[in-house]
RNA sequence: GCCCUUGUGGCGGAAUCGGUAGACGCGUUGGACUUAAAAUCCAAUCGGGGCUCAACCUCGGUGCCAGUUCAAGUCUGGCCAAGGGCACCA
């Protein structure tokens, strides 16, 4: 063996060995249990960075320690190729979208094999290819079939930068989540699909996700965003017939409404107006429509609006108010009309102050009530001026009007949700073609499964400006309709993205499959995800929209189940000084570099070791050294007893009595694959896990340093920690390990060795330490045995000397023993 | 404003059940080896006080204030701060 490690060539050598040998493929056949561990597949924008090392790395260290268990793992890899960046890239180099996706994948498995990741490539999917995208389209045939997804026209964001429309979830703060380009409204026709429809059931299954984080969870209920309220109609006075239906999630306050709003794009708005009024509201309206959705949504603004003329009659005591409209009430949630009791609302009161809206108490702390001349009071109370239900309490008072106005037949109970349906329609080339026709006289066609895929031209200009390239091509739009056989042209909409990554875990487990997207029992099989590791990014946007579709393809028949991720880790970020790696910021750590200078396995073992997964992690130059010099100090370790280890005779009888410092040796050993196992096992402590590493490395090297020379006995102990030692590191530092192994005399690949057992007499010290303490302060430490009895561990600690001193001419109040722990003795 | 997460040395962080606070590492300081450097190895490293120094002793200390307990980083109540999510959602 050599007495220098050099990570490049052994790893090298063994990665092109592993290939050759298939270590790392997921047989059908087994019959050890399934587990399934994912990583959020990656864009292959051209390189990997940081944050996708720690990921992949967190997950392939999970694998390989199922696969060490006993599991049959399914761990693949595959490429989320559709998105904006291949076609801009063709429209600034001229490059074909599909060649530039396509060298980046190249590259950036390049990569991925150099990190030393045990995936099966056999299993690889790539979402922009005409055998994946195929089923991506059956996939929105089969919703459209059952009427999930729909077209329609409505006022959707569109982003002028990315020049297509997005998706709510898309946009944050009111941008582009892609290119921060701020976000207009258009009215435009587009498709959708109908996740509204599974608002309730998404929410209500985040219970069922005990293996998610309460932040996702939280982020996704916020998301859905559910209430519970009431409708209440309003008549128009002026107008008979006419009603004015508003959501409230207070009716316990409705006998302090003063007025009623209504969104600028509400639909009876023009109805609504009289004639002295409307050059005042159609102003007030335009100038609504110019407004971004930011200054629109926007907290701090002063609020505004004008009066509509007519008026609106409170059907629960007949009092009059004036309907008025006001930007402040949205369009597109409940009704889009607010019923305003500015006593109890904030946003009423603030709109009454500068109005000078009459105003009503009806909600009172009878403690302590308020007028509420300088805020409004929000706060539980009893009911005032609101006849027969005077002095009843607001939250029983919800539920009796609301009741009231049922049985008299102008209102009813009503759960609202925020969640909108997801907008799918998208004005660009490199996506899944959405696979309709529309036809002169069938209307409305989806294109017929065996037709499948609609292919994406190729004969597209890139250079036009104002439209989606697909419009170029001359072989696309025009068609024929499946119907009637009469001229149709196709949609030139491709699907957002999120589509494809919807739905890409379910194909891994039937990848090639020609003639459906997945068989029902290899997805039954397989699924659900047993860990999927991705970053916090997508808590809203991918992982409800797979829930989404999980939950819909089982209501269509396709599979048995309806979470798609059993447990979900959500790593943080790799930051440099403090930020996150940016190309802007330019702090960026090229992993080539790291796998060059140190090799994979000081990237893989630093990536995992000052942070536990789920946290930030701080990139440092020296912590890469540190990881680096440690790797070294376990190969010399290694190479220098080299001829003392044989990993092929390495068991340890119990029954033997060893000589102390080695039956020490052993029993540290023991420790350490119980702690490494169990932190491995808890949330994937990897942190924790390497410092039992350097932990167990110190403790062979002590004891090494105390042996002059070895006997029969010593070179046995030594072979048994030296080789589990390298077990224990293989799912981290898979190269070094494999080449120990195979320097060491194992057959075969470490990769396929058994995890290490542990003998749970062996995993704790021969002797204890026990604790004396002293009214709650440690006052001494004495060595025991550890089968004393409690009485026995009671009478060591009061003849501690030490103790005698302290309780003496002291009365002993109390004396606490705790099981080869500690003794607390209460003194007065 | 509402919700979630997190607060421990100079830094990253550790501490199954309430039971020795600071594992392991980074950094720093000192030393060994070397002509020198790198590499490697050894040692020290929360703060205040006591003792001429040291060993040692003692007090304080896990964001803040209370509480429960023989015992609190850990449990309870109330606050504060940072990060993230949602937000004129009626």
């Amino acid at each position: 063996m050599k007495e220098a490690y050099f990570p490049q060539e052994i790893e090298k050598k063994w990665q092109k060995k592993w290939e050759e040998d298939g270590v790392f493929r997921t047989p059908e056949d087994s019959n050890k249990p399934k587990y399934y561990a994912l990583s959020m597949f990656p864009y292959p924008s051209g390189k990997l960075h940081m944050g996708h090392v720690r990921n992949y790395t967190i997950t392939d260290v999970i694998a390989r320690f199922k696969k060490a268990q006993g599991y049959n793992v399914l761990h693949p890899m595959g490429w989320d190729s559709f998105g904006l960046p291949a076609e801009n890239a063709a429209m600034k180099h001229g490059a074909d979208p599909a060649k530039w996706t396509d060298e980046n994948i190249a590259y950036m498995t390049k990569q991925l094999k150099m990190l030393g990741l045990s995936y099966d490539w056999d299993r690889e999917v790539t979402t922009c290819k005409p055998d994946y995208y195929k089923w991506t389209q059956w996939l929105f045939l089969q919703l459209y079939k059952k009427g999930l997804a729909y077209k329609k026209e409505a006022a959707v964001n569109w982003c002028e930068e990315c020049g297509t429309v997005l998706a709510n979830e898309q946009v944050i703060d009111g941008k582009c989540w892609r290119c921060d380009h701020v976000v207009e409204k258009k009215y435009l026709s587009q498709w959708f699909l109908k996740i509204t429809d599974y608002a309730e059931i998404l929410l209500k299954d985040l219970d069922k996700l005990e293996g998610w984080g309460d932040n996702v969870k939280t982020m996704q209920a916020n998301w859905i965003g559910k209430s519970q309220g009431a409708i209440f109609k309003f008549k128009v006075k002026e107008i008979p017939g006419l009603e004015v239906p508003v959501y409230t999630t207070r009716p316990d306050t409705v006998y302090g409404i003063t007025y009623l709003v209504v969104a600028p794009e509400y639909k009876d708005i023009e109805k609504l107006t009289t004639p002295e009024n409307k050059e005042a509201v159609e102003a007030y309206r335009a100038n609504a429509r110019k407004m971004t959705e930011i200054e629109r949504l926007s907290t701090d603004r002063v609020k505004t609006g004008v009066p509509l003329g007519t008026h609106c009659i409170n059907p629960f005591n007949g009092e009059e108010f004036p309907l008025w409209t006001a930007d402040y009430a949205l369009v597109e949630y409940g009704t889009g009309a607010v019923m305003a009791v500015p006593t109890h609302d904030t946003r009423d009161f603030d709109f009454a102050k500068k109005y000078n809206m009459p105003m009503k108490v009806v909600i009172q702390d009878p403690e302590n009530p308020s007028d509420c001349s300088t805020e409004a009071y929000t706060e539980p109370g009893v009911l005032v001026n609101s006849e027969e239900f005077n002095g009843m309490k607001n939250e029983e008072a919800k539920k009796a009007i609301t009741e009231k106005a049922v049985k008299e037949g102008f209102g009813e109970f009503k759960t609202q949700y925020r969640l909108r349906d997801w907008l799918i329609s998208r004005q660009r080339y490199w996506g899944a073609p959405i696979p309709v026709v529309y036809c002169d006289k069938c209307g409305i066609q989806p294109v017929p499964e065996d037709q499948l895929p609609v292919m994406l031209p190729t004969d597209v200009d890139f250079s036009v400006v104002g439209k989606s390239p697909i419009t170029t091509s001359k072989t696309f739009k025009d068609t024929v309709c499946p119907v009637c056989g009469g001229h149709a042209v196709r949609e030139t909409d491709t699907m957002d993205t999120f589509m494809c990554s919807s739905w890409y875990y379910l194909r891994y487990s039937d990848a090639k499959n020609a003639n459906k997207p997945f068989d029902r029992d290899l997805v039954n099989k397989w699924l659900p995800v047993d860990q999927y590791v991705g970053g916090i990014e997508h808590a809203i946007l991918h992982l409800l929209y797979s829930r989404f579709f999980t939950k819909a393809l089982r209501d269509l028949g396709l599979l048995d189940f309806d979470e798609p991720f059993k447990n979900l880790l959500t790593q943080g970020m790799v930051l440099k000084d403090g930020s996150k790696m940016s190309k802007s910021k330019g702090n960026t750590v090229d992993p080539d570099e790291i796998f060059e200078n140190y090799g994979a396995d000081t990237a893989r073992l630093f990536i995992l070791s000052d942070s536990p997964p789920a946290r930030d992690f701080d990139w440092s130059d020296a912590g890469v050294e540190g990881c680096y010099k440690f790797l070294n100090r376990v190969w010399r370790l290694i190479s220098t007893n080299a001829e003392f280890i044989d990993v092929n005779h390495c068991e340890i009888d119990p029954a033997v009595k060893l000589e102390k410092s080695n039956d020490d040796l052993v029993r540290i050993v023991h420790m350490a694959i119980k702690g490494i196992t169990n932190d491995i096992s808890n949330d994937f402590q990897f942190n924790t896990v390497i410092s039992k590493y350097r932990e167990l490395t110190n403790a062979i090297y002590d004891w090494r340093s105390a042996k002059k020379e070895l006997n029969t006995e010593d070179k046995n102990v030594l072979s048994f920690a030296i080789t589990t030692l390298i077990k224990l590191m293989s799912p981290v530092a898979v190269h070094l390990t494999e080449e120990a192994w195979h320097e060491l005399g194992g057959k075969g690949s470490i990769h396929e060795q058994a995890w290490c057992e542990w003998d749970e007499n062996l995993a704790k010290a021969s002797s204890i330490t026990l604790v004396v303490q002293v009214n709650g302060k440690v006052k001494d430490k004495i060595e025991v045995d550890e089968a004393l009895s409690q009485d026995e561990l009671k009478a060591t600690a009061l003849n501690s000397p030490r103790i005698k001193e302290l309780t003496d001419g002291k009365t002993i109040v109390k004396t606490i023993v705790v099981p080869k722990k500690l003794v607390n003795i209460v003194v007065k």
